[in-house]
RNA sequence: CGGGGCGUAGCGCAGCCUGGUAGCGCGUCUGGUUUGGGACCAGAAAGUCCCCGGUUCGAAUCCGGGCGCCCCGACCA
């Protein structure tokens, strides 16, 4: 296509409102742009992206045995109440009436709506597994979209639901999507790491994430370096603590510590370290106010801690909430004289000995406390996310953090949805079984700003082969007519073979052209100018590596096609 | 929802403190010269200074309210 006739309005300067490479490298590439918070349009250059990586995921799925449909995006009230996730979803769903006053909203997923239609039209084990995806737009009412399409309101995933007859048949299923999205994010030229994930806002029994690795990422994640576990930092298990101390019990004392709030303060004034000390941190659930113990040194994990709580809304409590408990401003709690509270704690808290911890009253702190003496807990739990150098739970070593970009998420849902719609089909015996369900959903447009974030350079995008929007950039740099006659020529003969190109057909300068065509990102760019073709010569240049090829024109779309083949071996 | 910041030409910004003719760079349009890494000369068009109200002889500028957006946090597939 020419670039004369396509909407690609580059910018030269970076757009203000962009913070990380991808979201600011697709808005100066003229790929997309914004029309509300979180809600984008595609230009052609994204949408072509987009449709790569969409054409990538419906071959994978196709393969694995999934089948495509389309859902509705705007649902009924009445399907979301049958699970209720109406009342459990909460902001995140984007809720609105019809001119009848009936309930709508518009679909964050489509649980219910496939359910829906698999329990009126399923009735037979023989018409099990199914898997029926889609590729639909979604909403989902963010509480801070951000990084443009990294974390829009409105975007792009597949979705897909498997209907199995039993556990065993189910985890077949999970397997095949699971090995699907291995293909899928191997085809589209990604870095990407497998790892265990929590389920979240959807439910289930177990489920993975498809991380892209870098740095800009917004999940963490821990892994056995050289082992087979890799985990969300929401999820990653702990071992027990093993070690033990021989310390002699010291008696408790209360020491001054005055206007010392946090580990560090109070540590470098008590010449001890955070390893020594027990912070209480106070989470306020709609039901009660819990003290949770945590050693100095170790992070809070909220998705353990709501877990362990049984509870789905989990906060920080409140300053005004902390000194009524306490009797102390924030900074100062502490497990000793603690009253109309539970206290629970992290294992690591139940091995520790004469600890620092606050002392419920205002620039106080207890030095030498010590659990079960002191203090009592009501429940040790594995409370705190796992960090660099805790051994594995796999026993594989120690872990490793790294940041990630979740792209894909695999689901093993059971009969949560099955049960509460009612999903069922009749076994070989008659009996009316629920269905076994799973979930699968990759974020499409997501996975187009992570191949940026991990595929770039300081002058643009460098787009992997599978998913550029074009194959080949022709730059012709001169308006003589030898040269855009020889461009016309490659041109017409790349596009009959088959090449995707896009040809700079403006009447720009060679530097503009230049500049646009590395900040686009096309694999190659080919080359013509006037004096290489005076020599009978055009150049193939790999926009990865700067690697410029000279060759004759006729000879190009060889070239390309090996390259192209090289780069899928 | 809490904290911070921003809203002035298509884009990036200055001007606001200290009220008085709305500016700069890039882009756009016309003509000419140029043509291998964001050219040069000459000319031109383009603004509801986010909105509403107030103060004032006079408001982009001061005051009040609203809206939108960005960043940090609480968080979330």
């Amino acid at each position: 296509m020419r670039v004369s006739q396509l909407l690609i309005p580059t910018l030269r300067e970076d757009p203000g409102e962009a913070e990380v490479v991808s979201h600011r490298l697709m808005m100066r590439a003229g790929m997309i742009r914004r029309v509300a918070a979180g809600i984008y349009t595609y230009l052609p250059l994204g949408l072509r992206v987009i449709r790569k990586i969409e054409c990538i995921i419906r071959e994978e799925m196709d393969r694995a045995g999934a089948q495509e449909v389309l859902m509705p995006i705007a649902s009924p009230a009445e399907l979301w109440r049958e699970t209720g996730r109406w009342d459990f979803y909460g902001k995140e769903l984007l809720r609105f009436k019809d001119r009848h006053e009936r309930e709508f909203c518009l679909g964050p997923t489509h649980e219910e709506v496939i359910t829906d239609l698999i329990r009126r039209e399923v009735r037979s084990y023989r018409q099990l597994p199914l898997n029926c995806y889609q590729i639909q737009t979604k909403f989902r009412d963010e509480i801070r979209p951000r990084f443009g399409l990294m974390r829009g309101r409105e975007f792009i995933m597949k979705d897909a639901y498997s209907f199995d007859q039993d556990e065993e048949a189910a985890k077949l299923s999970y397997r095949k999507m699971y090995d699907a999205y291995v293909r899928i994010f191997t085809r589209c030229g990604l870095t990407f790491r497998p790892v265990e994930a929590d389920t979240g806002l959807i439910g289930g029994i177990s489920s993975h994430e498809f991380m892209v690795l870098a740095e800009t990422g917004e999940e963490t994640i821990v892994y056995a370096e050289g082992g087979t576990y890799a985990a969300n930092i929401e999820r990653a298990e702990l071992r027990l603590p093993t070690e033990t101390s021989d310390e002699p019990f010291r008696p408790l004392r209360k020491v001054p510590t005055p206007g010392l709030r946090t580990v560090e303060e109070v540590c470098a004034f008590l010449k001890t370290t955070p390893r020594r000390l027990a912070k209480t941190l106070l989470f306020t659930t709609p039901k009660e106010t819990v003290a949770v113990l945590i050693r100095g040194d170790h992070e809070a994990n909220v998705v353990k801690i709501k877990k362990l709580l049984g509870c789905q809304d989990l906060e920080l409590a409140s300053p005004e909430t902390v000194s009524a408990v306490t009797g102390a401003p924030v900074g100062f709690a502490g497990p000793i004289g603690l009253r109309r509270t539970r206290l629970v704690a992290d294992h690591a808290v139940r091995v520790m000995r004469n600890i620092v911890v606050g002392g419920n009253e205002g620039d106080t702190h207890y030095v030498d406390a010590n659990c079960d003496r002191d203090f009592k807990v009501e429940t040790f739990g594995d409370l705190r996310s796992a960090m660099a150098g805790d051994p594995s739970p796999h026993g594989d070593g120690t872990l490793s953090v790294a940041r990630g970009i979740e792209v894909g998420h695999v689901f093993m849902l059971g009969t949560k949805y099955s049960q509460a719609m009612k999903a069922t089909y009749l076994d070989p015996q008659g009996n009316e079984q629920f269905a076994v369900m799973g979930c699968y959903g990759i974020g499409v447009g997501r996975t187009a700003a992570a191949a940026i974030e991990q595929n770039h350079d300081a002058k643009g995008i460098i787009w992997p082969v599978p998913i550029a929007p074009f194959l080949l950039h022709l730059l012709p740099l001169s308006p003589s007519s030898q040269v855009s006659q020889a461009a016309r020529n490659v041109y017409e003969a790349l596009v009959a073979a088959g090449v995707e190109v896009l040809w700079d057909d403006r009447d720009e300068r060679a530097g503009v052209k230049f500049n646009d065509a590395d900040l686009i990102g096309v694999p190659y760019q080919l080359i013509i100018g006037e004096k290489g073709l005076a020599q009978g010569a055009v150049e193939l240049k790999e926009r990865k590596t700067g690697a410029v090829t000279r060759l004759p024109p006729a000879e190009v779309l060889e070239r390309v096609k090996e390259r192209v083949e090289q780069a899928q071996t």
